[in-house]
DNA sequence: GGAATAGTGTCTTTTAGACATTATGTA
DNA sequence: TACATAATGTCTAAAAGACACTATTCC
């Protein structure tokens, strides 16, 4: 088609407005029994010094995915290869940010507590906070980041009912029921029954494989509980609700 | 903060890769018994006269949102007030569309279906197709507007289970529970016991208020059906699922 | 009356909530 | 033995699936 190919080769993309394309990462851990985000300071303008979601702008020889990949190994120290990772959602319209439009496509990003981040780059301190402090500190973050990091959370609190990914929370490929529970229990902010989330967990297909190895779990005393690793279900059905 | 003002007054846009901002709407509609999408057909390059879903370049002075509705209105001479709409996904990596880095934003809307739509501006045509076929047809679609589609059908067939939106179909305000069970069971693929989807629907709070109204059903007889409206509630809790 | 559709009732099975009981480990 | 945690069992309540039955409304 000689006439396609003459309208490619002659084609102007910066006749388009000028947008820029950004990745930002909402990254959850459980530390110190608490859901947390990782922030990074901004070391540049615009919002110098202030906290904000790890990201930056996608390079044209990459897609998204890539992209927020590298940009989370660029901004901090250690290597944080998150075990569960999706889109959230694409936040774009006039004056989200100063320097011009520029379009963010944020991510949801899970991963077990390791070491501390240190920021790398254009972030010059990196750590995780708990969301509950930083839903209330509020004025602080740059941009639109805390309506993302709300929009983020909703997401992990909505998916675990139905998608496997709380053991992303977790550091060991081997966990026990309670290790399991607490995630629960953090994400919601919930206490739930024991046997009752026992019996309900395990009546769904392949999402915990029985081990046959044990952890003593307590230096006090107390039973020793089996081990669990993840099996390959992509979705439960029905989904495990949490408390109304 | 004159350091900042310095910083955003010399701030130069075009250093970044040209990117440009597209939106995409997949479109569904319940017509002749089948869950359909609209299509239009391409005037331009690339991708000339095959269908694409309607879409379109997001201005700087607009948010997703807005460019949304904008092209809707473009490339299609009814004015289309999709009934519920909201965003699916964005899509970018290298080589989605030969113009260059191009990210698209996909929509998902609903409408109930009413005058035939005809193409405007870029599309020189437009028209609704059976979902089931356009899975069918495959390779004539432009870009990765398959993808894309079957996106947008998950997403459908997911939230209908947990949010109200199957009364975006219906054309009336007021409708009969079998015209609402009839939507469940085209967008599931899958018959309803009718009592038991009536009981199910009308135990969820403020989903369905019943307005005292009737209307007569069928020529050849039948009982009268009341007409309900739709409700406030938000989310479904619990869900209502769908058979496996 | 007979066909067609709407709406109610009922029986059974499944799932979830609450909590008692048993099992097993340490100081 | 006292205490702590894991695992099982049991009773009840709520929800879902299957389907019979009643109520209208047309010809």
């Amino acid at each position: 088609m000689t006439d396609e190919k003459e309208f490619l080769d002659n084609y102007d993309m910066s006749k388009f407005p000028n947008v820029a394309l950004t990745v930002d990462i909402t990254l959850f851990t459980v530390k110190d029994g608490k859901l947390s985000v990782l922030l990074v300071k901004r070391g540049g303008h615009p919002f110098k010094n202030k906290w904000a979601l790890p990201g930056g702008f996608v390079n044209v020889d990459e897609s998204l995915d890539e992209a927020v990949l590298r940009e989370l190994k660029e901004e901090t120290t250690i290597n944080i290869n998150p075990s569960y990772i999706e889109q959230l959602k694409t936040y774009a319209y006039p004056d989200r940010d100063p320097r011009g439009y520029i379009a963010s496509v944020a991510y949801v990003a899970l991963t077990p507590v390791t070491e501390s981040p240190v920021g790398k780059d254009d972030a010059i301190e990196a750590m995780f906070f708990p969301v509950e402090k930083v839903l209330k500190l509020d004025k602080d973050l740059a941009f639109d980041h805390l309506q993302i990091i709300k929009d983020g959370l909703e997401r992990v609190r909505a998916k675990i009912e139905y998608a496997p990914i709380a053991p992303s929370f977790l550091k060991d490929q081997m966990f026990t029921m309670s290790e399991l529970r607490e995630v629960y229990e953090i994400i919601w902010g919930e206490e739930l029954i024991p046997s009752n989330f026992r019996r309900k967990v395990l009546s769904i297909p392949n999402f915990l494989i029985e081990t046959g190895d044990y952890r003593v779990s307590n230096i006090y005393g107390g039973r020793k509980s089996e081990l669990f690793r993840l099996g390959e279900v992509e979705e439960f059905y029905p989904p495990f609700k949490r408390p109304e």
